[in-house]
DNA sequence: AAGTGTGAACTTTTTCACAGCT
DNA sequence: AGCTGTGAAAAAGTTCACACTT
């Protein structure tokens, strides 16, 4: 099986499932029928069993999932066996949120480096990352494996869109207020921002 | 026309497409084709005019859009013509930043208040917004018009969730790491985590 | 007996293509 | 001539329903 590939919409429910099933890890459940499991995922359970098999054959039938094990695949489908290294672009209150939040770093994220266009930010440290000018970008990254950069300003966020691009960062998530779309279907762009997901819910209250 | 309701991944282009119309305003664009628009959104102009008939007929034949119509009349469908009141539930990091955004208030979302179930922060200030006990979340419903609720704790964020709910709050932006869903209709509830966004580029780069 | 995995049926969404307005 | 708005066609995604395994 596993000819086409997965859609977007399975793949958002996939991430879904896998973090319900770290939740019930902590509440130590071992074994979850696709019924269940879905309810606590706002899905019907032919919906989850069809996307589960998007990943494999995963389940017992007659039994159900064992939670270990179907959050071990999950992770390794999802990319999430492995650890990725990430750059912030932006010195904004957000930036300095992301540098500093631990939980990242325990779900394999590490940002370790940071870059901004402002004089006075430069050679600044949060959290152990050293702030750099994005000229130095390119040092960097030939230095490192830059996984994923994430932009995080609100001033000009194009200027580190396109440096990050430019020097073979593929892929990329714009907290700013703009989304951004590129062509190059090398390159995979995540926007996200919390007016647009504000939005969504007075969409919703207007009705 | 408008009978069938709003598709979610039409909504949710809608939304994209309004941030970009701003973006041009603000580099003085005044009139756009659906093949121009679509293109700086990423999706092709069928889609792009299909999406904006669910608002209405906005554009005018053989010439396009105006930018500052075209942006009036998504606000006003989404709901974003009028300002809304939030509160928060968790004095954590990201509820603090949150607090403190003046860019959320430019858009029209206020936050009047904050909750937390640890004594030490019930009382404190940000950005003149207070810090309530959990308990007083009922005289705080009752006296003003909560429209949104926000979940920024990772530690118990279901205390908040279930208060909230109970008090009648019918939007919820949960941020913590665990999504939520209720079967009520009623109610709407995004979820978003920095850790699922990032969960989404470590898929791609897997590949 | 219970519950998975999956073709087939159904539903929704996307794309095409063109009539009709400016 | 140019570009929108939209039915109709095509594609994609969801749900049904049941054969099959434990």
């Amino acid at each position: 099986m596993k000819i086409k590939n997965t859609p977007e919409n399975t793949l958002e429910r996939l991430i879904i499932y896998l973090k319900v099933l770290e939740a019930l890890e902590k509440k130590n459940v071992n074994f979850i029928s696709s019924e269940d499991l879905a309810k606590s995922c706002g899905v019907n359970s032919a919906q989850l069993r069809k996307d589960l098999s998007f990943v494999g054959s995963l389940g017992t039938k007659g039994v159900g999932y064992s939670i270990k094990s179907l959050k071990y695949s999950l992770k390794n489908f999802l990319g999430r066996a492995q650890e990725w290294n990430l750059i912030l672009g932006g010195i904004s209150p957000l930036g300095i949120f992301l540098l500093q939040d631990k939980t990242l770093q325990k779900e394999g994220f590490y940002f370790l480096a940071a870059f901004d266009t402002k004089e006075e930010n430069i050679g600044k440290i949060y959290n152990g990352i050293s702030v750099y000018s994005l000229d130095q970008l390119s040092y960097v990254v030939n230095a490192i494996k830059v996984d994923i950069g994430v932009i995080a300003t609100e001033e000009e966020p194009e200027i580190f869109l396109n440096a990050f691009v430019e020097q073979g960062v593929k892929a990329i998530l714009n907290l700013s207020k703009v989304p951004f779309f590129v062509k190059n279907s090398e390159i995979k762009i995540e926007n996200f921002s919390f007016s647009m997901a504000l939005t969504k819910l007075s969409y919703f209250l207007k009705e």
